[in-house]
DNA sequence: TTGTGTTTTATTGCCTCC
DNA sequence: GGAGGCAATAAAACACAA
């Protein structure tokens, strides 16, 4: 099926090289102000020699296959690279001749004069009308199958280049992300210490002036205060009257939210070696009996300041993958 | 000079649109 | 059904280091 278009456009685009020549050079002189000789005729002068026959039924055919210009073999430009090499190379006598025209038809590379009109073309519009594409290659010499095989080429280049060029953006959006999210995490994980600090600071407090009550209120029984404490110790009145502090004070009681929320799940070792150091935690236990545990969940959400946070878990915290190919791979595989 | 990687030109097969 | 586009691929041309 390939074949049959290419065929199909060959025939289309066929025998036009002489004028076409003419008008690739207008174009790029035009362009770049280089005076490239355009002498056309200089291929029948040239072709005069061999037999009729095959000028029309062997050279044409593949001059006008390769679209090539003469005025492309005979430029001066430095760079530019024999775009009919295997025709020059041809022209050493009829055996190379014959040679020549049993090979396989070899790719030629467009001159680069050639592609920079393309270029220009594509910059202009990066699809081919039907009618463009017989004014280029008629412009340029080819056929309008290989403008059109240009054109389809430069296209895929164009995409591979915007996808490289999506992927940079992505990846620095991504890279900056990030650096948000740690930067968020290391604050989180500051604040959370603050708070162990504020809390234990509180705590302190809170047993301080419970054992100092507790002295008020000894002395005030005129009890040995030594047995007394040792007593009340020992039957869990300390626990009770610690809490009924505890209950008295606005401040404390929020805080011992804070407690109860976070607290008992702490593991971090500052916070729970002081706990344990004092063995105090029961000091704050609320006196919940009358409680369910949703009604206490709620109720402890409801009343929490603002500044208290239900305790989450490092857990609910996914780290998203190291780098940004892992997390562009785990996000399309989702 | 040669081996190897990259770029460019061209083909093939499939799909969509008219 | 033909024309044209696209993705995948082949293969020639080219660049370049060893």
């Amino acid at each position: 099926m390939g074949q049959e278009k290419f065929y199909k456009s060959m025939a289309g685009g066929a025998c036009g090289a002489g004028g076409s020549n003419s008008n690739l050079s207008v174009l790029l002189q035009s362009q770049r102000g280089l005076s490239t000789a355009s002498q056309p005729l200089e291929a029948f002068f040239f072709l005069a020699p061999l037999p009729l026959f095959l000028v029309f039924f062997l050279i044409l055919p593949i001059c006008s296959r390769s679209m090539m210009s003469f005025e492309d073999v005979h430029q001066a430009n430095g760079s530019s690279r024999p775009f009919f090499r295997s025709f020059d190379h041809e022209d050493n006598g009829d055996d190379d001749l014959d040679e020549y025209f049993h090979q396989p038809e070899k790719k030629r590379r467009l001159t680069v004069d050639q592609v920079q009109f393309l270029e220009k073309s594509f910059e202009v519009e990066n699809k081919l009308e039907p009618e463009r594409k017989i004014q280029l290659a008629k412009d340029l010499g080819l056929q309008p199958r290989q403008v059109a095989i240009w054109f389809q080429n430069r296209r895929a280049r164009w995409k591979t280049k915007q996808l490289e060029k999506d992927y940079d953006v992505l990846q620095s959006s991504y890279n900056s992300l990030k650096a948000d999210y740690d930067k968020v995490l290391k604050e989180k994980e500051k604040l959370k210490a603050e708070v162990n600090l504020l809390t234990d600071k509180l705590l302190l407090q809170e047993t301080e002036k419970g054992s100092s009550e507790l002295s008020d209120k000894d002395a005030l029984s005129q009890e040995p205060p030594k047995k007394a404490v040792a007593d009340s110790a020992s039957d869990g009145e300390v626990s009770k009257i610690s809490t009924v502090a505890c209950k008295q004070d606005d401040i404390s009681s929020a805080k011992s939210d804070i407690f109860d929320s976070d607290s008992p799940h702490y593991a971090d070792g500052v916070h729970s070696s002081l706990l344990e150091a004092g063995d105090s935690s029961y000091v704050f236990e609320p006196d919940q009996s009358d409680l369910s545990q949703d009604e206490e969940d709620n109720l402890g959400k409801s009343l929490l300041p603002p500044y208290v946070f239900p305790k989450l878990e490092d857990d609910d915290y996914s780290d998203p993958p190291a780098s940004f190919e892992d997390h562009a791979f785990w996000c399309w595989s989702y």
